[in-house]
DNA sequence: ACCCTCACCTGCACGC
DNA sequence: TGCGTGCAGGTGAGGG
């Protein structure tokens, strides 16, 4: 269930664990998990690449191989890795199996089957369909204070819905949008093309600060197996967010109730009178 | 071209 | 205990 900032800590464990080391089997066991390849592709395009190294684009967790290619994934709503001991056994609902160099394994693993992925060829990566048309990096200079202002013109969408379109800005999932609207004081079903030019640029600022105050907790976290599931508040631990999943509470600036409502099919939690 | 709704899965917390 | 309902940090396909 991860967002832009969950999925780096993710990115930063995996790529520490694995740059240098290689696939030596790789078994795609639920097909559709890659459904654009067969089990067998799947395994001649892995199996004997080394992982030169694990990188990301938006909530896309990228190994890049030393054979060209490049192993995409997704972890949707509730994929995780694991780094498993020979000793081991696999979780349920391990849906890719990766043998490394001393028996280690690394599982993909997926209870509601909604992860994804795919083997491109690395130079034609950022054209491959599932990266291709990816609002600019969030934590990027790319994503300017311009860049932002232009896409939320000329749309009558609600915000909250403009900021989940990983076309228009992407890593943005269904808490971080609550919490950077609330941050800013924009009400979730404004106008997105109404919104002030003030107004956008203290959105833009909030989406980069909730953000950056997950990864800021994620900094000093070792870098090892423990980590790989993204978990980062810990187990039992709900993330300690302003608005989100508050409903009913009182708001943290004016001590009015936070209210809950459904837009598209997603829950939205704000403050009616922090934010206009 | 845009925007909304639904579908894809399993499991958990809740109320009766 | 059991069963029904609603909910879960995502996104693509298909319809209007």
């Amino acid at each position: 269930m991860p967002e832009l900032p969950e999925v780096e800590i993710v990115v930063r464990c995996l790529d520490q664990i694995l740059s240098g080391r290689r696939f030596e089997s790789a078994e795609l066991r639920r097909q559709r998990l890659a459904p654009d390849i067969t089990p067998k592709k799947f395994a001649n395009r892995l199996v004997g690449a080394q992982i030169n190294f694990v990188h990301r684009r938006g909530k896309h967790i990228l190994f890049d191989l030393d054979n060209g290619r490049t192993l995409i994934t997704h972890l949707r709503m509730s994929g995780r890795f694991w780094l498993l001991d020979p000793e081991s056994s696999e979780p349920k609902f391990s849906h890719a199996v990766f043998e490394l160099d001393d028996g280690e394994r690394l599982v993909f693993q997926d209870q509601r089957h909604f992860g994804f992925m795919n083997v491109v060829e690395t130079s034609r990566l950022f054209q491959a369909k599932e990266l291709a048309k990816l609002a600019p990096e969030p934590l990027s200079e790319d994503f300017s204070d311009d860049y932002f202002r232009k896409t939320l013109k000329g749309t009558k969408r609600n915000i909250k819905a403009l900021l989940l379109d990983q076309t228009r800005v992407c890593g943005v999932g269904n808490i971080y949008a609550s919490e950077a609207l609330f941050l800013a004081g924009v009400r979730p079903t404004a106008v997105s093309g109404a919104i002030t030019k003030a107004k956008t640029v203290v959105l833009r600022e909030s989406i980069v600060q909730v953000m950056n105050e997950t990864l800021e907790l994620g900094a000093n976290i070792p870098l090892d197996r423990s980590n790989i599931g993204g978990n980062i508040y810990g187990p039992n631990s709900d993330g300690d967010w302003r608005v989100y999943g508050r409903e009913g509470e009182l708001c943290l600036k004016c001590r009015s109730t936070i209210k809950r409502i459904v837009q598209g099919t997603r829950s939205t939690y704000y403050c009616r009178s922090c934010q206009r």
